[in-house]
RNA sequence: GGUGUCAUAGCUCAGUUGGUAGAGCAAAGGACUGAAAAUCCUUGUGUCCCUGGUUCGAUUCCCGGUGACACCA
């Protein structure tokens, strides 16, 4: 009997909560989510997070279970939830359930990411004041220095991305394209991996309707009580960033409302750029 | 009813001394190996309101229409 993982995946809004906890009743499966900001017990009314009701028919993993004073990354969940999932197919389960939006956190547990050493914060946060303070140029030429094979291979307009492979360079002595060698790793489960996707204007009527109901649940009351946090890597999120420019007065309350519906709009956008590749995908239109 | 101004991309508007046009926003496409709801890259989509006239050539000038706005009645 092969065990097997399935993984509801899709652009924000499409209706994975609600389809997840069909298919996880289906299988007598928890649902493990795999999404980067329900995941932080501070946020839940601009993350989505699934209703006291959805929580209380089906247990739900990796929501709420993390602060965001701590700092969290797809390596850590790729460890957190191979272990959950261990654990829960040696309890007798023979299919989970997984559903989330984070392309990257799925990537992690479907393949692994290479053993880079996690981030040094102290030395990311040196290497971040040195791209704001002399600009991305400076940073490449080090990189061009340390490690050719990457400055020539990655997005070197991209300062987090040169930020991270300099950071490694520095923490290892070795270059940072030296440690992307590994092909995918195995793992001994089935995975089945099921997108959902809506018509363009469809998904977008909805982003825009959730977006108010948002603000109606209170989603101004929750930002303002995360204030001190703002600067965090979990705040860096749509739907709070725009409500602390409403909060210090630079925007109004319905500006803010505009730009939360066309970030998320962009980043559906993205997760479905991200996903197009993926050809082990099977898309499936609600 | 009269006079005037305006009509160009999905929106707000530039512009063409006559040679079929370009900014911002919106939008579309893409990248992604421990910040990933993050971060980064690329792209201009058009009966220039509609007839007719002048002209080699009209979105541009002229006549007429239609619509919007302003003022006068």
């Amino acid at each position: 009997m092969q065990r097997k993982l399935v993984i509801i995946l899709g652009p924000t809004a499409v209706g994975k909560t609600d389809f997840s906890i069909k298919e996880a009743l289906k299988y007598g499966s928890p649902v493990i989510s795999c999404d980067s900001r329900q995941i932080f017990r501070e946020m839940t009314i601009g993350t989505a997070v699934p209703s006291e009701e959805q929580l209380a028919e089906v247990k739900h993993y990796f929501i709420h279970s993390h602060s965001v004073t701590g700092p969290y990354s797809a390596g850590r969940y790729e460890t957190d939830a191979l272990a959950l999932i261990r654990s829960l197919f040696d309890k007798g389960h023979e299919t989970l359930v997984m559903a989330g939006g984070s392309g990257f956190y799925i990537d992690a547990v479907c393949c692994g990411l290479d053993d880079f050493p996690p981030a040094d914060e102290e030395l990311r946060a040196t290497l971040t004041e040195r791209l704001r303070t002399e600009g991305v140029e400076s940073l490449r030429l080090d990189l061009k220095r340390l490690d050719p094979e990457s400055y020539r291979t990655i997005d070197i307009a991209n300062g987090r991305r040169v930020v991270r492979a300099l950071e490694v360079c520095l923490m290892t002595g070795r270059p940072f394209s030296s440690f992307k060698t590994c092909p995918r790793k195995h793992r001994d489960f089935g995975i089945e991996k099921i997108g959902l996707v809506r018509p363009r204007a469809e998904l977008y009527d909805r982003i825009d309707r959730r977006v108010l109901q948002m603000i109606d649940d209170g989603l101004v009351d929750e930002v303002s009580g995360l204030v001190r946090y703002r600067a965090l890597p979990a705040l860096q999120t749509v739907g709070y960033k725009e409500v602390f420019q409403y909060l210090d007065g630079e925007i109004t309350l319905d500006r803010a409302v505009s730009l939360i519906q066309r970030n998320t709009r962009h980043y559906a956008k993205r997760q479905l750029s991200y996903w197009n590749r993926d050809k082990e995908i099977r898309w499936l239109e609600l």
